[in-house]
DNA sequence: TAGATTGTTAATCGATTAACAATC
DNA sequence: TAGATTGTTAATCGATTAACAATC
């Protein structure tokens, strides 16, 4: 019986992975703590998560370094590679099709697609672009995990039923608007700008927060 | 005396602002069951969210568009537009410099870094790439409010060093490694590879349940 | 054994949601 | 007035954290 692993900790166990995986071939173990400290959490957070995934630690010593990246690359389903496609040729997707972290971890853009003429037919990283209208007759030949999509909003919601219609779980979009797919498949959602407006919102406030100390301060008497 | 707004609300504001961007200027009013499944969210949360913010709904029509609008943006922080200086002109940095969604909503990159002889000198959507050398002095002549870093994860926490040295309060990562910040700044990661990580893990989970779904199907009497 | 670190409990905190009175 | 929708309460759920017994 396993089981369920909360949200949250699956969200940090990527960041967990990456810090695994910037140690020297040398170090044997880690520490909650080390893995807090490289991933901006609590250590016993650290703990309970490990212990979600039923990662065995040893009291005084720490966690077997290898044995630990086996486990979470299991855990996340990445013990075999997983095959990608990309819609959306332009600015962002061809950035993502040369993006070379995905590549290095497991997730293999075997195909990219756009509908503009004059993208059509070019090569991205090796990778010829094909027409859109190719899509679902690729897919039969050879099915793939994810599809991301870096098109315009407009078009975003067309090709995500398209690529679900294709039998595809998972998509990563990365055009501003929401998206909806069948309840069997996944979406995330990557907005850059929100991002940025998000950021915005903490500059704000602590500028605000920052003003009021000062006006605090200089009521103090000197 | 301002309530805190929290971080789930504020994560959830860029959204909203999204859809009534979205709407054609005939619209006057939008419920909250409107913005609950533009942005795939509760209705009572929506109403909640905009509570936060001191959002004035009238009972049995809704919230007035514009005054709405206005409000998300004040409280985000983008009643006035932001500046931002762009660290990397690789592969994902140049496609962030000629990202349209920035300028859009108000975020513009006033200037791009790098420290490669063969990029430093050309441009990128009109805007000349200078080597970092000079990201001290421009800061010093301009201040700018957000730096975004779009380097190797090696160099990603002196970058960050440098920007939050020349006084910038904000740091939107694309680099994938955590960086620190002295506790005035504010820093966002955005993890490319990480958003495939945990998007596996929920299509392995989907597999699994599905597998057993049919494996319980089979045992039933045909 | 002494020191270190895990694994887990229990308390706390924050976010979500249903439900409905208030009121346009 | 009747219908619609907000604003808020109260219950619930999920995530975080401190603390410490267990144990290598």
């Amino acid at each position: 019986m396993t089981r369920r692993i909360p949200r949250a900790t699956v969200a940090r166990l990527p960041a967990y992975l990456r810090y695994l995986d910037s140690l020297g071939p040398g170090r044997q173990t880690v520490q909650s703590s080390d893995l807090a400290s490289a991933s901006g959490v609590n250590a016993a957070k650290v703990r309970k998560d490990l212990s979600y995934i039923g990662a065995a630690g040893v009291r005084g010593v720490g966690y077997d370094v290898e044995e630990l990246r086996a486990l979470i690359l299991r855990k996340l389903g990445l013990s075999t590679d997983l095959t990608v496609v990309l819609v959306g040729a332009g600015n962002l997707g061809s950035a993502l099709a040369r993006y070379k972290g995905f590549d290095n971890r497991g997730f293999h853009i075997v195909s990219v697609y756009d509908i503009d003429p004059k993208r059509v037919g070019k090569r991205i990283a090796g990778i010829e672009i094909r027409h859109l209208d190719h899509l679902e007759e690729d897919l039969r030949q050879t099915a793939a995990d994810i599809g991301i999509i870096a098109t315009p909003a407009s078009e975003a919601q067309g090709v995500a039923d398209r690529l679900t219609g294709a039998g595809i779980p998972g998509i990563l979009n990365f055009a501003p608007t929401v998206i909806n797919v069948p309840a069997w498949a996944t979406v995330r959602q990557v907005d850059l700008a929100t991002e940025l407006q998000i950021l915005a919102f903490y500059l704000r406030t602590r500028r605000e927060a920052g003003a009021t100390q000062a006006r605090t301060q200089k009521r103090r008497p000197g």
